[in-house]
DNA sequence: TGCTAATCGAGACGGTACGTCTAGTCTTTTT
DNA sequence: AAAAAGACTAGACGTACCGTCTCGATTAGCA
């Protein structure tokens, strides 16, 4: 861990070693004592930092949480060919990095901050804004395979599948499973309108019931 | 506002010119001051109230800002005889209730809240269970009209269009515009497929089957 | 003890088992508690009494402490018909009186509670003065057997002996043993005995009364 | 006063100016608002300083009372050759002492929180045996003038000495004139001389005359 | 090589809020 | 009329953090 108790300056620059025991302390707090026991104090306790060192290099406690979080995330935005099992794979890879690493934790208390700190929440828009158009990608990818209609909004499609993995973050309900997921991305997809023709979980049977519409 | 000075025991029984004076001050506080200067110091302050007094009823801030927001909650999930419209209608309600009222703010720091406090969580599951199964009412209806398929999970549906919501909420965006919320029911109504009639079965094996509007 | 659970009004007079239950409980929660742990709340929760009962009685938490410490207080100024006995023998009552029963610890306390209390100090001293006198007739029945110079302040004698007394409870000293105690008489004694010899007064005035056992 | 409102720390050690605005503080709220108007959180007001801050340094309320005496304690134990005048000088200096400055009030009140609090009990013993100790000097000189018998306990006889002067403190009555404090000493001394003889004005005079069990 | 400047751990500082405790007052209900 | 019950405002308790400050030590890079 950081705590190298015989740390000091290296002159007139910063101390990599000592971003790290930071970072790796900030962390470590989080996951042992939750974000109500997260406090700049504990995390120079644990990393054996002065706390003008945390304030000199991240203004705020969010902006750590952010570094922190920078550090662990990394969900792929899966190419099957198929937008469906693209998003269904984005789902699972981000419900399962959130739930096994402490990213999950650190996310939601980045959220948590952004709702008292103005600033944190311009970051957090931002950040959120990125992330939209990166998942878009899939969509407009399905677009150009002629799967998606044209004149689809990729960030807003984007928007409704990022925002049910949020609250499902934000409410302890990282633990849906497969068929629920992909259940939710099937309605967006698909529609659940009664000729929107397809029933999901019969076409999983592998049989159509045809609704509506259809002549002869 | 509730500042009476002369406020006093009205005997062995609690005074409900005290606990109007307290969910006043806490929402002026929030209001005024946001949830970063919200404190239980603060309300009692500006309710002139005893710091136990409000301990001895609310036995955390999360549960004043509960109720704090079940005073001013009133967002109703119209019945037009379209899913659509109840949908855009229902968004379009919460929306401007959040935004014209301090039940956002207050919302927004109740979800903050409870990323730090577990009872408080516990406490938020089970209101938002409680309003999926309200919302998803109108999918049932819609259901019973035979607009939407008889197996579509109508909470998961309330779950999607809640949380798109919520999301909004956190980061700032409850200005959308009527056209973005249609457009957004209408993707979960509709599906986004090229011509809604995709077999995703099929789409997986590679192939496409065209299964609507399929005429001779 | 006064857990008198059913208790109740016995009409539009003083309840005199509320009255004991609570000086019982006073007793108790100063023994169990000290000082320090002994307040009106605690006594009323202790003698299952409501606050406003205790304090329609006890105007304040010395007046109680008084009623409490009368109640005990029995300490005898014996005639054994010789002052040095008499006083050992009271100190020596005074002292096991304080250390066995719980009015050590009372009168600790309202010397203390005197300090802060400008009508409990008052109180106090009116008391004190009483004790002085009534103490001070064993000076001066010791005077009318010849044993004491005539002219000697009889209460200023007892205000000695018994500051002695005050500082050895305040200080945790109650564990003198007679020897000491006597000693301790004995210095003030010899000086005052018949044959102590020199008048004070008299000196001060220049003059000397010899007083005995002078020959020639 | 100590209101420096710019006082700021000074590093990782101890601020003495903070230290001296606290005791400054505490002296002053003591003589204005008295024992009972004595709270941590009226000194910190008082001083500009934080609450942590004087926790820091002062363990209790005794503690920071003690600290504040003892700046304002200088009773010289006066050594006139004669121990009447150095006891009767010892008393009126601690009396005017007492009465003149605020420092009768803290002693007071220390007494009166070493009742409920056994650290502060334990503080105050080990200071009045460390008085009583120096007090006895006072004695043990006039024993190797040869006006005291030897065999006299000289802690004792300070130990007499102090106990009136506590109990006059605490019982409001530091008024005591000089005649009667040089009574009260008076008492005390005669039966400690070396054969419960000695004339103190002669003494005073340097010269002994042996009045009792004179032979021939 | 010696000086300057930035960085480090450390911890004190003035503050604010926490959640608990007690003070002393008040009113209703019960006897 | 008095007791029980317990709520009320008020404010102190001692603790945890906040974000800022100054210190003395350390070391890179410039002179």
């Amino acid at each position: 861990m950081g705590l190298d108790p015989g740390r000091r300056s290296i002159g007139a620059r910063r101390n990599p070693d000592s971003a790290d025991a930071i970072l790796d302390a900030a962390e470590a707090v989080l996951v042992e004592a939750g974000y109500s026991g997260f406090s700049i104090e504990a995390v120079a306790r644990r990393a054996r930092a002065g706390k003008p060192t945390i304030y000199r290099w991240w203004p705020s406690k969010a902006a750590l949480l952010f570094d922190v979080y920078q550090r662990l995330k990394r969900v792929d935005h899966p190419d099957t060919g198929n937008l469906e099992d693209d998003l269904v794979g984005f789902l699972k890879s981000l419900f399962s990095h959130w739930r096994e690493t402490s990213s999950g934790s650190i996310f939601r208390s980045l959220i948590a901050e952004a709702q008292s700190d103005a600033t944190v929440a311009a970051v957090l828009a931002e950040y959120t804004k990125g992330r939209h158009a990166h998942t878009g990608q899939m969509v407009e990818r399905a677009k150009a395979r002629g799967e998606v209609a044209a004149d689809v909004d990729a960030t807003l499609v984007a928007d409704l599948v990022a925002s049910f993995a949020w609250t499902h973050l934000l409410t302890n309900r990282l633990d849906a499973d497969e068929t629920t997921l992909r259940r939710a991305v099937g309605y967006v997809l698909k529609g659940i309108e009664a000729d929107g023709s397809v029933d999901p979980a019969a076409v999983r049977r592998g049989r159509r019931r045809v609704i509506g519409r259809v002549t002869g």
